[in-house]
RNA sequence: GGGGGGUUUCCCGAGCGGUCAAAGGGGUCAGACUGUAAAUCUGAUGGCUAUGCCUUCGCAGGUUCGAAUCCUGCACCCCCCA
């Protein structure tokens, strides 16, 4: 416990607020102490936006404390008006239940749940509140809330001033967060919650709460926001978030949002999401300032979280991808091979007669919906932005047959620097 | 209620009887350069069975050998005066 954990988290830029600076380094020194982050089911996975939390509990934990892990099957049932602009749609029990059950498998990824000395804990907030009554609810926790201090919160007072309002279910979402922090106090001595920085206002609803009922002291810390140096969210792209399931963001373009973080970024993400050391780290700095185009953080980046989140296996084949995709010919594969490459790549199949005739490289752009016209194709070619398996077409003229298939039955098309599609043809 | 202006290809915006698939800019796409970057430069940017054909300039009609361009009606938008 000689670590100081809260030293090595500012260092990180990892501290946005906390109920105590001058006493939480001193107190995590001292002791074993059990701390909680919370995540609401919204979706089957958890995405970029989780990680910074996810993490923080991660080196809390290999600080030697104990983090829980909790899972918002009730609070997700509610809608966490934080950070949002409108109220939003309820999601069913069924979608809830699932949802739980896949964070919770890719929450063991980060958290060690099996070790003597200060396993993790899983919980969800269902559990609990299942059958607590409404009377008693609002009889023990609703008179802990006066309306005026509610209605003062960032996350209330941002959504009246909108037209769109809030609803008394979002409005009450502060209380059943506000009750899980004392609740995971009583139950397993949590002292300490963790969380975005838009969090803050439910974390010191917890603390409020657990010193009118208990007359406890609890602790409270926010992470930043993840945003980029340009302003906008981290973690998204053209097509939507950045997700940890394998099937909702493949290890291979998981892999190249790393690799593509700005350079303004990526000292921050070293920082927010490895667990490279500090010297590690600002050698990385120092080689982005000398050397950018060998991009050794970004590489290093890339390759420590898509180890984390898809391991050794999800490792190598993202790089195995990156290495077929951006270099030269692509011959002499399998199927198989190729379909895990290209595992997001839209495909078309085609007779096999087709090929076998002959398909003019025009018709086959088109088909393969790389070109919305045959116009469009024709441009492509002549301009010297298409590929078949990664060698530039040399003419409008150029015919596909079987000698040009990359693998038994596979043609890899590209438009362009990145435009990717698969012709299959079976028998 | 009266007067005036507008509606153009993804967007902005020129065109005001033939040489208009329609200037210019933006966006987008591609190429060069590069670090799978930014910036920059170059090219492309309605469709097709393609030295030609078809569709497109608010909508519907009309004049003309020929209309995005002229006329009539309709719809919508903007401005000024009441």
């Amino acid at each position: 416990m000689n670590f100081d954990i809260f030293a090595d988290l500012r260092w990180r830029g990892l501290i946005h607020q906390s109920t105590d600076d001058a006493f939480l380094p001193g107190w995590l020194m001292s002791g074993r102490r059990t701390l909680y982050a919370g995540f609401d089911p919204t979706a089957d996975s958890l995405h970029v936006g989780h990680l910074v939390a996810m993490m923080v509990l991660r080196r809390f934990q290999k600080a030697g404390h104990r983090p829980i892990a909790l899972v918002g099957g009730a609070t997700g049932m509610i809608g966490d008006p934080s950070g949002k602009s409108e109220e939003r749609n309820l999601l069913s029990r069924e979608a809830l239940l699932a949802n739980v059950q896949s964070m919770q498998g890719q929450m063991r990824r980060f958290l060690d749940f099996d070790s003597s000395e200060n396993a993790a804990i899983m919980v969800n907030n269902f559990d609990w509140m299942e059958n607590y009554s409404y009377l008693d609810f609002l009889r023990d926790v609703g008179k802990c809330f006066p309306i005026n201090v509610m209605l003062a919160k960032d996350s209330v007072k941002n959504r009246l001033e909108r037209d769109s309002g809030i609803s008394y279910t979002e409005f009450s979402y502060m209380l059943l967060q506000a009750y899980d922090f004392v609740y995971l106090n009583e139950h397993f001595g949590c002292e300490l919650q963790t969380g975005g920085s838009d969090q803050w206002g439910n974390i010191t609803a917890g603390i409020d709460l657990a010193r009118r009922l208990r007359g406890v002291q609890l602790y409270g810390m926010t992470n930043p926001l993840l945003t980029k140096s340009d302003g906008t969210k981290m973690g998204k792209t053209e097509s939507g978030a950045v997700w940890l399931s394998r099937e909702r963001t493949s290890p291979f373009k998981f892999y190249q949002y790393w690799i593509n973080v700005e350079d303004a970024d990526v000292g921050k993400c070293l920082r927010y999401f490895t667990e490279l050391s500090r010297d590690q780290i600002e050698a990385l700095d120092a080689a982005v300032k000398t050397d950018p185009a060998k991009r050794e953080s970004q590489r290093r980046l890339a390759e420590e979280l898509t180890r984390l989140v898809h391991g050794d296996d999800g490792l190598r084949r993202a790089q195995q991808a990156t290495e077929v995709l951006f270099g030269r010919e692509i011959s002499g594969l399998s199927d198989a091979e190729l379909g895990e490459i290209f595992s997001d790549v839209p495909s078309k199949d085609l007779p096999r007669s087709r090929l076998e005739a002959g398909i003019g490289i025009i018709d086959a752009l088109v088909e393969a919906g790389l070109a919305s016209s045959k116009g469009e194709a024709r441009r492509t070619v002549e301009q010297g932005g298409a590929y078949l398996n990664n060698q530039r077409v040399a003419g409008i003229d150029a015919k596909l047959t079987p000698a040009e298939l990359a693998s038994e039955t596979v043609l890899v098309l590209r438009s362009g620097r990145k435009k990717y599609a698969l012709l299959r043809f079976q028998a």
